[in-house]
DNA sequence: TTGACTTATATGTCTAGACATATAATCGTA
DNA sequence: TACGATTATATGTCTAGACATATAAGTCAA
């Protein structure tokens, strides 16, 4: 929620130090740039000892809003410079998290060795088995999105024998595999024959894709394409820092 | 007496623990809901003081990969639960960061009291002065997005007077305005003729649309919708807590 | 069995010091 | 004037304590 409580709940000292100083940043009275009070200073202001001052301005420098310089100073850092965080939820929970109810059907699962065309997905260059998964996502009966993914069983092994005709794979995943990085890429296209039917849409009216791709240090995990009808998949974005 | 068997370690001790910590749960090893060691047994197990695991531990609690509870310990996260956190760049750092010739053309401004649906759009009730910007970016010439803008003047008057010809709103708000939240709808829509015309495309043809609403504290600043060839957006994610 | 009370304990915050280290500023020299 | 060495200083890390506070777990009475 926002932060900043107008007036001191009276939370522990750091706390304050931090809220202070955040405020001040975030309404522009420290612009980008500014360099903010040292920590002898603040330590005298507050009546504290150092550690405690330097425990805010810790928070704040993890948090991105201002930069630590050795002997030179703390200053105020452009804003997130020019991004944005936005989270992507899972679809069950996004579903879920509407209040409408979630449904789960598999259309299609296959063991194969992995084809020139799976590598290449996947992004690896030995042979090896793969899994493919197709299956289809709905919100109160109605289709909400269709998922297309391969799992690397040389990196998940356990997705072989899985049953994923009641749990969807991404679940699965989430909960039995570690993920360090993924990557997503997000995209428009037009419905074909296939596509339409399967999300109950027109031919040639509008998809929104989001392909992602998830290692676990440098290990592929999975890649997955998840299509969904074009009228608006939700994101919301919050200030870093909470 | 600060003997710890390795001192002359390159990073330093707290940093160590927190690595060594999340590289078990990375791995794994420790996997979620595991209960990692007290403060008292790595207190133990590193020969330091309480306040430097606490530290660590502090900062693994921040990056939210554990929780941390009073009598009963600190435990290993889900994985952000079922979601990952996307980066979205600014047009022109992301065009130049593609080592792409970045190009920025005014289509249209217009300074008005704000209509019904500008109301509606920036979410305001009050009556007030808006800006109305219409804008293209593109990268090596050739059209990247176009960008339909609204801004409240009454957030902020200064945009009034800014000169948009040369700087990208969006570049000019985010070193004007500090913002506290945002929220982003991602959708897909094919062109319509106007549209086609703007970014050189087919009519019929998929574009990525980004609707992008950013408040300070409560307060609307500017509503904007980008429009992208539908052929990719790219957008990456990674794992929280770097 | 249940609910209320007590206790033990792990984390949360804080202190008043210490030494390490990077670096802005200054000074001295070529 | 330009450049290299020195110094001052703000942050970075760490210690060995302290008391606060939430709460799991145990105790006891209804």
């Amino acid at each position: 929620m926002s932060l900043t409580a107008d007036a001191a709940d009276q939370p522990t000292l750091y706390k304050r130090i931090r809220a202070d100083i955040e405020k001040r940043i975030l309404t522009g009275e420290w612009p980008p740039g500014h360099r903010i009070p040292f920590e002898h200073e603040l330590v005298a202001r507050y009546g504290c000892s150092r550690m405690t001052v330097n425990k805010a301005l810790s928070e704040l420098a993890q948090a991105d809003l201002i930069e630590r310089r050795r002997r030179a100073g703390s200053f105020v850092r452009r804003p997130q410079h020019q991004s944005a965080v936005l989270k992507i939820a899972d679809i069950r929970a996004e579903i879920t998290a509407l209040g409408r109810a979630y449904g789960y059907e598999l259309i299609g699962r296959k063991l194969r060795a992995a084809t020139a065309a799976d590598r290449d997905r996947l992004g690896v260059k030995k042979a090896g088995k793969v899994v493919a998964i197709t299956c289809r996502h709905s919100a109160d009966k109605v289709p909400f999105a269709v998922e297309d993914r391969l799992i690397d069983l040389s990196s998940v092994p356990n997705a072989a024998t899985a049953d994923f005709s009641r749990e969807p794979p991404g679940s699965w995943l989430l909960h039995h595999v570690p993920w360090t990085e993924a990557e997503h890429t997000i995209s428009a296209i037009v419905a074909d024959d296939r596509t339409a039917e399967a999300l109950d849409i027109a031919v040639g009216a509008p998809c929104l894709v989001i392909d992602r791709y998830t290692w676990r240090s440098a290990r592929t995990i999975t890649a997955v394409r998840l299509l969904y009808p074009g009228d608006s998949h939700r994101l919301v974005a919050r200030f870093k820092g909470g």
